[in-house]
DNA sequence: CGTAGAATCGCAACATTATAACCGAAGGCC
DNA sequence: GGCCTTCGGTTATAATGTTGCGATTCTACG
């Protein structure tokens, strides 16, 4: 099951099991985590919010990394083509997937107060494409759903 | 039911439609249809390919209209406040909406090889953000799909 | 009418996000 | 070491979207 973001929880473990999948992954595919990626990476994971290439850009740079767009795009571009990370497109911004290998759908809850990801993995939402697909007569891709609104905590802290 | 694009049809039909709806919406809502917005949600509707904001930009010139950025981006803006239009977040562009007054949900099919947005209305759909609501405890406000692939003219072309 | 207030538009500048093209550097392999 | 491929540095530019301000047009109301 996918983790609940809005549980208080040690973060750091986040971050280190992203780091472990991650070179597993890179195993797998034979594909290099330079330290470029493994940073960039690791920066995503920083929090449950997304960051926007820029961001990444302006923190690489301040540890002294180069920090030209195409350093941070191309890093993102690998980490996706890996399902490591995800876009959202309606922030342009980047997140941690919690799962990869999950194939080409993403589902995510945004919140629009304190701006956190929350990725889902629903049954309803995997019936959606195959349906779609039947009916419609189409061959699905790729396929992103974002919802936004505002979580549970900060419906709690408004009330 | 939602209009099925990739059945051959008189697409002066589709734009007549949505030009009459969006006259009544206008009115209900006390809005404008002033000749910007007009002119801008008639070329949405020229196609079923969503179009992206600088080429509205470029066919407005064309036309003797104003043409700087904000000239559109404000005629979309007032066009997506009262749904007249979807703005499809992976490709950074505009499409008429097919069936104003349903909410802010959009669900879209985009092919790939001919461009064409297929909107779709799917219980499954609307299923899909009422368990996440109950379930997460969360409250959605606002929500996207977008699948990708191939539609299904474009399949027959390929084999 | 006619004027006050609101909505709309024109315009200039700028902000943000992303890509292209070219070349040198680093790593893997025999 | 020599060869090949992948990766990264650099510069420039493209694509998309916003801000701010003042002029104009519309509308409601007296």
């Amino acid at each position: 099951m996918t983790q609940n973001v809005y549980r208080p929880h040690n973060h750091s473990t986040c971050i280190n099991n992203a780091m472990e999948q991650a070179k597993a992954v890179c195993e797998q595919n034979g594909a290099r985590l330079t330290k470029v990626r493994q940073r960039v990476l690791e920066l995503v994971w920083n929090s449950h919010k997304p960051v926007g290439a820029y961001d990444l850009l302006a923190l690489l740079a301040s540890e002294g990394f180069n920090s030209a767009p195409p350093t941070v795009y191309r890093a993102l571009d690998f980490l996706l083509d890996l399902g490591l990370i995800h876009r959202l497109a309606s922030l342009n911004a980047y997140v941690g997937c919690s799962h990869p290998g999950h194939g080409r759908a993403s589902c995510f809850f945004l919140c629009q107060r304190c701006g956190q990801a929350q990725e889902l993995e629903h049954q309803l939402y995997d019936d959606l494409s195959a349906r779609v697909e039947s009916e419609l007569g189409v061959k699905i891709d790729h396929q992103i759903t974002e919802l936004s609104g505002i979580c549970p905590n900060c419906l709690k802290q408004s009330s």
